[in-house]
DNA sequence: CTGGACCCGGCCCCTGGGGCATGCCGCACG
DNA sequence: CGTGCGGCATGCCCCAGGGGCCGGGTCCAG
């Protein structure tokens, strides 16, 4: 028998403990230093650390939790909850991981689909876009803030449109000004056409947005996935330029949808002003 | 317009490539290092890099790949095959993580599901086990390899009973020889129970199982994902000391059924032999 | 010719550990 | 009472897949 057992009769050394817990070594020591799981004892001149028999259970949940994939940090966070509390943050925590696994399984299905026609898969046309007034929200981002801003801002935006008795005319419009022309991810701008009398308010600002022609193709959601879409930039620029037409101002995506809808469906436009 | 356009007018500078393709700057310099991704020119006297117009495309597959989450060493087998063939293989690799989301989600399913009767759940029991003939493989290994060895052993051990024209006699078992008296993970011995005539073969042995009794408790797969298995170690052990038995020889796990089968029925037992 | 944009290389940081080397601790056995 | 061995500690370098910052070189327009 090994000699631990007798010291204190639940306090466990390293081996111990790693045998009944099936942690690495390595983690265990890295829990102890990050303070997720506290020995009960450190023998201050050896170093030696002892865990109590109660220590078990604590580290079978942290192992499992680890094994689910959940990070450190959020395992932090999770395993000082009580027990329901805690069933409820695992379950929030893995919604969010099942997002994350369907966002990377349309990516994934639109590159393994086959090809089908997917060269003239971008029929671009040329429509008219009328004046209109346009409440917009605008910010220079880099890529990885993009998304929340849009959210954001278009959230803003249908809220102060409300409160004024304003009305949506027309869906909304996500103005890419910095694509080629600046640095870094230059200014976005969120767009929304209305109908009513609207005030500015903190961010938000009212324009017209003039008369003009636009280059516009039609993408599903499916092909709307990041980076997909380069390819329909591409193509509507290649359009223009083959008309004999000039890129005038800023290319713009046009959501015609929410998101999380069918990946078939029409979902976003992509539109270049012409002159 | 900016400069670059007019040296050669497909070679993109950096800062347009990365416009074209969204990646990162860190990115980009980072597949060219790992030759990922080569420029089409470098500046030997000051490193400039040049990229053709042609690697965009490249670039965007590259792209679309790590945001669905794939390895760049599995990035790098991925992108120089020939489109059908890429598509099986990005495929092959999806199907691979969704098998590994199933099994987190087990994982966090058991974690997130109400107790109920999480006590008594482990109902400890005494059985006779008669005498048997078994065939086995054992080796010395890590956890890392466990599953692997599993599965490889039980497999030659089919076979070589169905080459011999044996047959197996009750359910595989896996005994940890090694749990607590031993170091690392000490030796682990596939079982199999057979009826007929066999030789041994390559690392197959034969011996005999000697009649005994030993305490079990059953274990659904839910239940059997590790590390909650080691509770039903710790139950069987602790109802073996509170019926003043005495343990004997080493704990296995006996696999009632296949894996991924329903994850509610009986999968696995947990028996330690006692005297 | 000078400013500013652009770019290079290098360094340190993160997570969640794996692995190795070097050296101490302390228990059992001879 | 020494000695050997297993357990344990510390420290260092390594991985992917970059992020971020710094110092200095490049290149083009005004």
């Amino acid at each position: 028998m090994p000699h631990a057992r007798d010291v204190s009769d639940s306090l466990l050394r390293p081996g111990e403990f790693l045998r009944r817990t099936r942690l690495s070594a390595k983690a265990l020591r890295l829990y102890a230093e990050q303070g997720l799981l506290l020995p009960d004892t450190v023998d201050p001149s050896s170093g030696y650390r002892g865990y109590a028999a109660g220590q078990v259970e604590r580290a079978r949940l942290i192992a499992a939790l680890r094994r689910a994939g959940m990070p450190l940090a959020r395992v932090r966070d999770v395993v000082d909850l009580d027990p329901p509390q805690r069933r409820a943050a695992v379950a929030r925590w893995w919604t969010g991981v099942e997002g994350d696994v369907r966002r990377r399984r349309v990516l994934v299905d639109a590159l393994t689909a086959e090809p089908t026609e997917e060269e003239h898969v971008y029929e671009v046309s040329l429509r008219e876009v009328p004046e209109a007034t346009v409440l917009t929200a605008e910010r220079r981002l880099t890529v990885d803030e993009l998304d929340g801003f849009i959210a954001g801002a278009s959230d803003e935006i249908a809220a102060h449109l409300a409160r004024s008795g304003a009305a949506p005319a027309g869906p909304l419009r996500v103005v890419y000004h910095g694509m080629v022309t600046e640095d870094g991810d230059g200014p976005v701008e969120v767009v929304q056409p209305f109908t009513g009398r609207v005030d500015p308010a903190g961010e938000l600002r009212i324009r017209l947005q003039r008369a003009g022609r636009e280059a516009v193709t039609c993408l599903s959601r499916g092909q709307a996935e990041f980076p997909g879409i380069l390819g329909a930039y591409d193509a509507v620029g290649a359009w223009v330029d083959a008309q004999g037409l000039e890129r005038a101002g800023s290319p713009a995506e046009v959501y015609l949808s929410d998101r999380d809808v069918d990946p078939d469906r029409p979902h976003v436009e992509v539109a270049w002003p012409v002159a």
